[in-house]
DNA sequence: GCCTCGTGTCAAGCAAGCATGACACAATGT
DNA sequence: ACATTGTGTCATGCTTGCTTGACACGAGGC
């Protein structure tokens, strides 16, 4: 599963630790998300999705 | 969060057991997951849109 | 030099998403 | 009466998602 989460939090010139806060997850699960040690849970990825108004697909893609 | 699997599978007339199968997960998991035991996780919900030709927010919904 | 900030990573632990196997029960078919 | 099918649920165990706390390192600012 990749995601766009360290390009989109680039273009808003965030660190991991504010995008950490408005998702209400710590630093090193948006970490472990970016570096693409596991995926986040569907509920997770839905506020992410929300976070930055997009469709979850526009920003997550299954990498098979 | 909502889903709207057990219309969707209804839809078509799938057992739980059919959907698992094509889904490679096992019944117990969807079963679980209709009746909101748990969610699924991204990669499954991927799957599930993939299945069914829909956008994951066309079928999921957070219950917020 | 030192300090701060951002990032990557590790360990330990708890919670959630899977698995398999089993049992109960209603509905239907033979 | 018996067997089958679909669904719900339980127990047990493994893997993954997420936590807190800590440490290392590079880049910049003082």
């Amino acid at each position: 599963m990749k995601n766009r989460l360290k390009v989109l939090r680039a273009e808003r010139d965030w660190s991991q630790q504010h995008l950490a806060d408005e998702l209400g997850v710590s630093r090193q699960s948006v970490n472990a998300i970016e570096t693409g040690k596991y995926d986040p849970s569907l509920p997770l990825a839905f506020r992410i999705a929300a976070l930055f108004d997009m469709r979850i697909e526009e920003i997550f893609t299954p990498d098979d």
